[in-house]
DNA sequence: GCCTATACTTACCTATAAGTAAGTCAGGAA
DNA sequence: TTCCTGACTTACTTATAGGTAAGTATAGGC
């Protein structure tokens, strides 16, 4: 039918934004099917049961974080733009009613996950830390970042930085991520008179 | 009944592990009542329904912060100590299976949860950020950190790192704590050879 | 010894969750 | 033209959730 994939689309979409919004155990089958007007029994036939659904969300956020790296991790770049993306990304996702992250959101669950979505998750940090590890790096020696320390726990938490204050956002509102990010900046020695 | 104050405190302290361990709608009363030996309803006795008990476990956290933190804000004192004692506790917490802190696992439930448990956890971290701030402050003062820009912003920044690494420390395990504190450290210029 | 409040248990109710088996129906291949 | 497959719907099942009303046992005050 034309419509398949656009179906199996559209429940990824809603089961997405629920996810984020409620957690794992805060929607229900009935939360994606209703605003889609399909049956319960539409999304069984596409993700025969729930963990087949969450680990679709979950090989989507690590396609997603690929598609926005790619490039950089294949030929480098400028190490700020690199940043400057993340922090963009995060912004953005506050405004459209996702400030927490899936990696995130799944972490409250993580024991009722069974093992092949925990192993598929952890490559999303996995990936996540190297690609910050290498925009660290690279801008160090590109001198434009300076800090002490390794650049792998560096990016580690900077990355726990990110999505810890979006946590917070949740609650703080998400006028306190802007602030944050300029804190990093200055903690990275970035001089806001150079723009890359 | 001798055992009253008893049941209430079993009931509180078991639904605070589950809360952390597994989000609000992760756990059900029987969850608590089977391993008590008790009925459901003797929870709905002491918290007519689940938000009365959420509620109280968010009290629970603001007194725990309020009585760990006293002396220091009424009297101050050794700034590195105080961010220690944070480190600790959140060392201690994911020993004891506790990574993601109360208000952490809250912030995926947030729109769910009344206006008066929101309030009461906003005032969580409203406290959080204001004992940090003054450590921030004073540990300036005495010349033991050194760190750019607003003592707020830097605390609210610390915070979130915190809370973040709390959080990927469930996927990571809880090896990755200690290098991210200390990169909190470096960051604060803070001097390896000098002990407080 | 009776009374009352506290701290429960017993026995229910209703709603909703995830999941399934069987049927429908359109469209393309043989 | 028939038949098969993909994409569903209809109609159910079973389990569990939170919650309630009424009853019970015990301790302490009078």
């Amino acid at each position: 039918m034309a419509t398949a994939t656009n179906t199996r689309e559209q429940i990824v979409d809603h089961a997405y934004q629920l996810m984020l919004q409620r957690g794992l155990n805060g929607f229900s089958y009935r939360d994606i099917s209703e605003p889609l007007g399909i049956k319960n029994a539409a999304i069984h036939y596409h993700f025969p049961n729930k963990m087949d659904l969450i680990r679709a969300l979950v090989d989507e956020n690590i396609q997603r974080v690929r598609r926005a790296t790619a490039q950089f991790m294949a030929e480098g770049g400028d190490a700020r733009v690199q940043l400057e993306g993340l922090f963009a990304f995060a912004q953005r996702q506050c405004e459209c009613g996702r400030p927490i992250c899936l990696a995130g959101a799944l972490a409250i669950d993580y024991d009722e996950l069974p093992e092949e979505i925990k192993e598929a998750n952890d490559r999303f940090f996995d990936y996540s830390r190297k690609w910050l590890t290498k925009v660290l790096q690279l801008g160090r020696e590109q001198n434009v970042f300076s800090f002490a320390g390794q650049a792998e726990i560096k990016a580690m938490s900077i990355l726990a930085t990110v999505q810890g204050i979006r946590q917070m956002a949740r609650a703080c509102g998400q006028d306190i991520l802007e602030p944050v990010f300029q804190q990093i900046r200055l903690d990275l020695g970035i001089d806001p008179g150079i723009n890359p």
